[in-house]
DNA sequence: GCCGTTTTCGGCCCGACTGTTTTCAGTCG
């Protein structure tokens, strides 16, 4: 017996299984912030926000590796004794002592001046310690007074800077949905591959790599001609202004309030420069790693050995110089791809065209804006061979939800269409609410009718853990659930979803046999691709949906599959790929 | 603060741009 596990049995019990692993993210986020103020090393600051993005991508809540024997915080990378200890006092006193020592030599408003472009930890320091500046309201005065002008290392321009930033500081750091970026980010890409000296324009960046949301917008354009493409994008009509520019480089901010980088970098380099900017800088930093240990560099302008450039025209040139096969961009996050990537086990992932069925969407029977027919002639033009009709339950009264006698009349009226149409196989389902008592929406003798029964959460969403644990649990074991949508109820930069144990509702839809959905609307994409991931290793299968309210809803289809590509799934892990004679097996009670 | 068949110390990815400098620090991605 060693003393180490003595030590680990003693606090077992001890914790507070309520802890989020956001809780501990958002601890070690501001533990890196205050200690930067202070100018700590730099590398510790890293090991602090490294292990806060690889405990917001955990699959897992840390309370239950905690309280299960045999498992330690320090198995998981980035994780050492230091911050494996830390985990555990936050875990039993929601907090740190050093993180309530920091707060009181470094105030709040110090730690908000971060969030203006141009303003970082030195500079935040130094207005601290030399002004005494504690908020951003006092910053705003001391810029506009000409104080600010006056410090050592500051001057006119870095105040005037200071004034525009705190304008933009609402602004600055929200991101904007991955569609919403799509319409920014198209009409200039179109514009500058129209330009004469531009051989290729892509988008780069969290942008290429379909992340949810995007803070910026990286555009990488090969051309001859440096000038004609930061030009083009400076005078074009979606662009507000230009924040910096060199000779490759150009930052603009957009009307629509995002920032663009432009880089303008030579066709040889153009590989280099797509893998490079493309990021993520984790994976990066490792793809750099890789290269240091074969004796190469890399950077956006290539793989050099020595001085001689031996690749960068191409993104599988860069990969192959470092030992491996191209990697798709979605995933990009050193969340094991690299790994995969070096053993051959990079997975084939789904595509757009591997989608068979689309098992949740809106008609007008309650808050949709087309018929039935229009709902499946639409589905048919798309190419889908099976599709469920799920109108909302009674409670959503604001959608106008159907009670059990108008749902089956609503029935009646599918049946009827479905028997005049060919070549699509339709559902008669419903989006059936969890209620907040835990029961469902519908009486069971209902449920049992439908062909397609997908149970969802939408009020109550703030409810106590053990309560919305309760409803979920519940739903999935009644029989005649087939699959729980949107699981957590969260609209991405509105409204956090639900409090569960992830693992656990997981864990409990693969003994049932219900599916997860990723619904494939922007705001949703929910399950999001981590728990995809984990849904996917549980033998799940999950299905995307489009919970089309319309029928140009129904094309919001290639989100969810960003977001599953993001999670590593293939066309086989994913159930509505299937022909309907195999999905037809899985509704079998 | 993490990490390790070049281990328990000494590393930790790399470059562009700006503003304030007089050769470079800070910020950003």
């Amino acid at each position: 017996m060693t003393g180490r596990g003595l030590h680990d049995r003693g606090g077992r019990g001890a914790y507070n299984r309520a802890m989020q692993n956001s809780d501990v993210v958002k601890i070690f986020e501001e533990l890196a912030d205050l200690l930067e103020i202070q100018g700590a090393n730099p590398f510790r600051v890293r090991a602090y926000r490294n292990a806060a993005r690889t405990i917001g991508d955990l699959p897992e809540s840390l309370a239950e590796v905690l309280a299960t024997a045999g498992r330690r915080l320090e198995d998981i990378p980035g994780i050492g004794k230091d911050l494996s200890d830390k985990i555990k006092t936050i875990a039993e006193t929601g907090t740190v002592p050093q993180l309530e020592e920091l707060r009181e030599q470094v105030p709040r408003g110090v730690v908000d001046m971060l969030r203006i472009p141009g303003l970082g930890p030195k500079k935040a320091a130094a207005l601290f310690k030399e002004l005494s500046i504690t908020s951003l309201d006092m910053l705003k005065a001391a810029a506009e007074s000409g104080e600010v002008a006056k410090l050592k290392g500051f001057g006119e321009k870095t105040a005037k800077s200071i004034l525009e930033g705190l304008a933009h500081a609402q602004q600055a750091g929200t991101r904007m949905y991955f569609a919403d970026a799509q319409e920014l980010t198209e009409p200039i890409l179109a514009d500058l591959r129209r330009l004469p000296s531009v051989t290729q324009a892509e988008a780069a960046g969290s942008y290429r790599r379909r992340r949810e949301t995007v803070g910026d917008l990286d555009i990488l354009v090969t051309s001859n001609d440096s000038a004609a493409p930061m030009d083009l994008v400076a005078a074009h009509p979606l662009v507000e202004k230009v924040l910096a520019r060199g000779d490759t480089k150009q930052r603009v901010r957009l009307k629509a309030g995002i920032e663009m980088d432009v880089r303008v970098v030579p066709d040889e380099s153009y590989g280099a420069a797509l893998q490079y900017f493309t990021g993520s800088k984790d994976h990066n930093i490792v793809i750099r790693r890789r290269a240091q240990e074969r004796g190469l560099k890399v950077n956006e302008y290539g793989v050099f050995q020595g001085d001689t450039a031996i690749a960068g025209r191409t993104e599988e040139e860069v990969y192959r110089a470092v030992g491996l096969p191209w990697i798709p961009p979605e995933l990009r996050e050193d969340r094991g791809e690299i790994e995969r990537a070096e053993a051959g086990t990079l997975p084939k992932l789904i595509e757009l065209a591997d989608m068979r069925g689309d098992l949740h969407m809106h008609t007008t029977a309650t808050d949709g804006a087309a018929t039935i027919a229009e709902m499946i002639a639409g589905a048919k033009e798309r190419g889908l061979k099976y599709i469920a009709i799920t109108d909302h339950s009674k409670r959503v009264s604001m959608a106008n939800g159907l009670d059990a006698d108008r749902l089956r009349a609503h029935w009646k009226a599918i049946d009827k269409i479905r028997g005049q149409t060919t070549g699509i196989e339709v559902l008669c389902g419903v989006e059936c609410d969890i209620l907040e008592d835990a029961t469902l929406d519908l009486p069971d003798d209902v449920l049992a009718e439908a062909d397609w029964v997908i149970a969802v959460l939408h009020y109550g969403l703030k409810q106590p853990r053990e309560q919305i644990m309760q409803r979920l649990l519940n739903a999935i074991r009644n029989p005649h659930v087939k699959a729980i949508g949107h699981l957590t109820g969260r609209l991405i930069g509105k409204r956090p979803g639900a409090e569960m144990n992830r693992d656990e509702v997981l864990r409990a839809a693969a003994d049932h046999g219900k599916m997860i959905e990723i619904n494939a609307h922007p705001s949703r994409l929910d399950i999001d691709d981590v728990g995809a991931a984990a849904a996917r290793d549980l033998g799940i299968p999950i299905i995307i949906d489009t919970d089309a309210h319309s029928v140009n809803g129904l094309d919001v289809m290639q989100y969810g599959i960003w977001q599953a590509r993001r999670a590593g799934l293939t066309a086989d892990d994913v159930a509505n790929t299937r022909p309907w004679g195999e999905f037809k097996k899985l509704l079998r009670k």
